[in-house]
Formats: C-alpha cells, sequence, structure tokens
DNA sequence: GTTTGTGAAGTATTTCACAGCC
DNA sequence: GGCTGTGAAATACTTCACAAAC
C-alpha cells in the first residue's frame, strides 16, 4: 500500500489525506451527474470549500492524473480514486448492536450505493435474536466467529453500550476484523493493523459550545476571528 | 473567548485542543465514577490512548490546573472543562428533517444527560408535521424561525436529504443559529461567524478501505507501519 | 491564456526535556 | 521519587510560486 512517487521514492500518505479522498470522488461524481467531463483544482475547491493546491498536492500522492491548462478528467479520476481507495469491490459489513441505533443504522439507505452491504447483524439480547430487520435475522454473539469468517467480513460497525464496547472489539478482532466504525462514547483500543474509527455527536456538539460562549443570546462577537481547520469543518476560501 | 495565558499573552486556542477537551471530559467523569480523586496526565492519556505531554500542553492554554508531584483533581479540573466548554447550562437544539435518521435522532438517549435537549423539531413534509415524536410536535419549516428565535436556540442539527441541506442551513443561518451538526453527507457553506461540522459514516468507511487493500482476505501486511494522527483515531503510545 | 505537479517556504501541531515544585 | 507547565525542537501539514505542458 505504500505508494511510489514519478521518482520511486517510498512516500507515506498521510491520514489526513487519505481521509479526504471520498469527499473528492463525492464531487466528482456530482460533477457527473451535472454532466462536466473535466474540472479544474480551482473549481473542486470552491465547490469543496479548500485550496485548489491542497487539492492538487493530495493528488499528487497517487499519481499524475490532470492535464496541464485543463484540469481533470471527471470520469478517469474519480475511477482512480475508487481504484485507491478500494471502492471498485463490493465490502460486507458486520452490525454489533441492533438497538435503536443499530436498527437506525441497518435502515441507513445511504450503505448500500456506495458498495457497503451490511451482511450480517449481531446482539447478545436474547429477545433480539432471531428477529428479522429490514431482511437480516439478527444472529447471537455466539455466531459471531463463524459467520464473519464465513462471509469474509473485514469491517464491523458497533452499536453496543459503551460499557461493553471494549470487549466486542476484543472478540472483532480475534475474528480477523481489519476496521471498525464504532458508535460507542468511549475509547476504544485495537492493535496498530486495525483501524477504528469512532462517531460521537455528543463530542462534536460539545466541542462546538466553546464558540458559542455560555452567556445565554449574548457576546456574538469574539467568535469571528478565529478559524478552523481541517477535519469535517468547513474552510473559508482566502 | 481568546485566553489569557499566565503572562497575559493573548493566545489563539488551535480548534484540534478544543476538540479533544470534552474527551477529557469523559474520561474524567468515567474516573469519578470509579472513585479516584486524583489523576495524572499518564495516566489520563493511558485510558485515552495518548500522550501525556500532548494533554498538559492543552490544559495549558487554559491554565494551570494540576498540582506537581501529585497531578490533577479530577473533580476541579472535569468542573474547569465544563466551565470552558460552556457545559454547564442546558442547550436547546433544534432539529430539522424527521425522516428516518431524524427520529433517531430525537430518540438518542446520550443527548439528555449531557444538557443537549432537543427543543424542537421541523420538518417540510406535511405528512410528517403535527406528527408527535418522543413528546415533540413536529413543526413545519414556516415556523422554524420563529420558534428559534422564541426559544432562544443557538444550535441545530440537520438531517435532511442532500439537495436541500444547503437552503436549510441558510436559513437557519438567518434565524439567528450559530452551530450547526449535519448529518446530510454533502459539502455545507455557512458565514464564518457560524461552526459546522459534519457526521457522515460513508466517508468514514471509504477512507478506511484504502487500509484494507482491495484485494479480498489478502496482503494484511503494509498496514502496520503506518500511524494514525489526531483526529477520533486511537494512538499508540511511544 | 490556463492549469498541473512539486520543491521550497511557511504554519500548525506534537513531542521533548527539564526546571521547579510537591 | 513523582509530576506539572512550558520553552525549544521536531515533525506534520498546508500554501506558495513557478517551470513545464497544453
Amino acid at each position: 500500500m505504500t505508494v511510489y512517487s514519478t521518482h520511486q521514492r517510498a512516500v507515506e500518505v498521510p491520514d489526513v489525506v487519505v481521509q479526504r479522498l471520498p469527499r473528492y470522488l463525492r464531487a466528482l461524481d456530482q460533477l457527473t451527474q451535472g454532466g462536466a467531463t473535466v474540472v479544474s483544482s480551482q473549481q473542486l475547491g470552491e465547490r469543496l470549500q479548500m485550496t485548489p493546491a491542497q487539492i492538487r498536492k493530495d493528488l499528487s500522492y497517487f499519481g499524475r492524473f490532470g492535464k496541464q491548462g485543463q484540469g481533470y478528467n471527471v470520469l478517469s479520476l474519480s475511477e482512480e480514486l475508487r481504484q485507491i481507495l478500494g471502492l471498485n469491490r463490493q465490502w460486507r459489513v458486520a452490525l454489533v448492536g441492533v438497538g435503536r441505533l443499530g436498527r437506525a443504522i441497518i435502515g441507513y439507505p445511504g450503505f448500500a450505493p456506495e458498495g457497503f452491504q451490511v451482511a450480517a447483524a449481531f446482539d447478545s439480547n436474547p429477545t433480539h435474536t432471531g428477529q428479522e430487520v429490514a431482511g437480516l435475522v439478527i444472529q447471537p454473539v455466539a455466531e459471531l466467529c463463524d459467520t464473519i469468517r464465513r462471509l469474509d467480513i473485514q469491517i464491523a460497525i458497533v452499536a453496543v453500550p459503551a460499557p461493553v464496547t471494549q470487549k466486542v472489539v476484543d472478540l472483532l478482532v480475534e475474528c480477523g476484523v481489519r476496521a471498525i466504525l464504532s458508535y460507542a462514547p468511549t475509547t476504544i483500543q485495537a492493535p496498530p493493523h486495525v483501524r477504528v474509527r469512532t462517531i460521537d455527536p455528543v463530542l462534536v456538539l460539545q466541542s462546538m459550545t466553546y464558540y458559542l460562549g455560555s452567556v445565554a443570546g449574548a457576546s456574538p462577537a469574539p467568535v469571528a476571528a478565529r478559524r478552523p481547520r481541517g477535519g469535517t469543518e468547513r474552510r473559508g476560501l482566502p
């Protein structure tokens, strides 16, 4: 997976860069739908609220996809990105925890069109197991490893209560899962060969209130000076 | 909101630092529950998978909360952080979009204990408006500004389809909302005095597959060398 | 004229390492 | 002995700016 540039020097791609690639891909898909065939880093930057230089630099980690004086071919660049990200295949995903949140995840229509198929769902609660949710029979956690290996599942989504999250993660790792998306509001430990990312809306809200000032309805002034960097923050163009 | 250090020099607190504070707070709350009264940056770091130096540096933006040779008082540090983040009050939150996802958000039990009360819900679909969900009557979007101003709401959660997201955001901004948490898979524009953060599980999955390699069941090797930085990634201690 | 790809420069963020204190 | 707070050093990331290509 280490990328070699034109000059055959091994270059570690920063994770921040990898995290931006899907956003480029999405913008390109929208452009395709809009009928565009070519796009410049400038145009892409306007759409994504980031600098053209950053887009060019990011893409240059992986190859030379553009044409000077013209820009990037929308279709071929999106094909390249899909290739780089490993998205030109289906990924089967296991869901652990089929409570309120887990059910919302199973029912979320955004995964399938992008090639992520929730192929198995597990819960430890015997009242849930055996139930069918969105065409999936909830299995007991005891069957987790068997099913994950049988279906060659490498990605898991965890939506269990915080106190049991680490145990579930340990089990998933043991069964061979290599990427985990957790919705549990807790820190997770995993060996370095397993990628873990957490989605936690409360943490997001709790950091945004910092900028609101705690006095109700007062002091809208001092916020303007502060500018965000990176992440999912929006950016002003210079 | 600009913070003055001991020496009265104005210091801009980096947003990455602000984003980590809620994680410290959560760890401290867990420690309290476990009966701990004092904690060192070392112990906190182990719990949160980050370096002690980073924790100390982060906290030092806001004051001197620790005691040499001893560590931090768990209770008073968590009180300080709550103060800094503006969390020692209730925040009323507006929800826009009461489809499948919006309903899951209304029903999510994690907000209230942290002081975030979903106080109003809106939808443009007349079949939804008037309905009661979790004790909240869904209002038409036409009433959005009135209600937001009447309830002095400064935070909104947006769970509408991508194509209408920008329009909803513009409206919210116009009504005086200053922080927006969006679940829509699309880039959002907002003036600099409005904080915007997006939660997008598909983007997360799409960047994780990069590290999996696209060959099914093969090449588990090259991943180990790559190390994450910041964000919600876990970190190995040196 | 336009736009890419990229070293070099400029920022931002993290980590080191140690004086000072308990 | 242990631990914080913090300048300084190291590293990571972004932006600049321009030669080369169309």
